[in-house]
DNA sequence: GCGCATCGCTGCGGAATTCGTAGGCGTGGC
DNA sequence: GCCACGCCTACGAATTCCGCAGCGATGCGC
């Protein structure tokens, strides 16, 4: 039915979710074509999802399924926590002798911290935190990621506005 | 029937969506306990989270639709670009002589730049970029963004690995 | 005080979607 | 060759979504 959608598979498309050597998930276009749809709509129906990337019901079901259990998407609700009763929120930039991954990993334990990411750059990692208020971003700054062995410096970056906040790369 | 998990209620409740005076629609707990709820699942029936939050089913279909109309919240599905085909992606740091804002806005408007925020340190705004590889990167920073008059200055970290990206501040 | 417009919530019933599962088909290993 | 596996389609049942009418409370004008 949806035989003039898909191209006569190819290899790409019989195997959509085998690993590749970096322990990430292979994707192929039918897939990133759905990832596409639920960044526009994250309730999108499978159903038209599926006339969309040429694919039935049945098959988007099971692949955002699986997308979704092997932590490649997730599909949730987001918001400007400045506009949802958090006071505080701030970019840090921090700065680490040794291993930087543990101290990655380190932050991304904490409830505070929505964001880690590791770069190259001034800074080393780049976290992002939310807080009720001053005391409790001075409390997360100073007392928790500070105090981490192997951190030599932060600096921090304090939001003021929130001015846009899209998921929207498959768009384009 | 649901009488018990709404105290009587409150002046908050009985008007959500009522504007305060910077603009951003004041949220009640309901609301804020419904935002919750889809920050662990955004395609969780509202049936499910009307028996959560003590709402019947249509009631939260109609606070869910508004906050979607208000630009509150969105549901949607996000990834790690990194896994996703874009090979570059970047953290840039702005100094701004002049309107910080309207710097701000111009970088919205470009495709490539998917979060702005606007901060107080050392950078006046930091822009998230996705690239789809160094040469698109390297366009973007050197002759678009740089070009933008007001742009002092710009510091670039490029992303080596996505540690964290949550979105759960309500469940804590 | 009273009528009236507004707003949010509830409770339906019908339409649409989701879900579980059985069966088919191509591929790769043995 | 043959089996196991992965992915797809098809389809009925259960669930959910959707639109709408009605109701109670609030706020406003008079």
């Amino acid at each position: 039915m949806h035989s003039e959608a898909v191209a006569s598979r190819s290899a790409d498309q019989r195997d959509p979710g085998r690993e590749s050597r970096n322990g990430t998930p292979h994707l192929d276009a039918v897939s990133l074509a759905i990832i596409e749809q639920l960044q526009e709509d994250g309730r999108r129906p499978y159903a038209a999802i599926g006339k969309a990337v040429g694919l039935s019901e049945a098959a988007v079901r099971q692949r955002v399924q699986k997308l979704l259990d092997q932590g490649v998407m997730q599909i949730v609700a987001v918001t400007d926590p400045l506009t949802v009763g958090f006071r505080r929120q701030a970019m840090v930039g921090i700065n680490v002798e040794g291993d930087v991954e543990s101290i990655a990993d380190a932050l991304s334990d904490m409830a505070e911290v929505e964001y880690v990411v590791m770069t190259a750059g001034s800074f080393d990692v780049l976290a992002e935190i939310v807080c009720e208020d001053d005391d409790h971003l001075l409390d997360v700054i100073n007392k928790r990621i500070r105090a981490l062995p192997g951190v030599r410096s932060t600096e921090s970056f304090v939001y003021l506005k929130l001015k846009k906040q899209t998921y929207m790369w498959g768009t384009r």
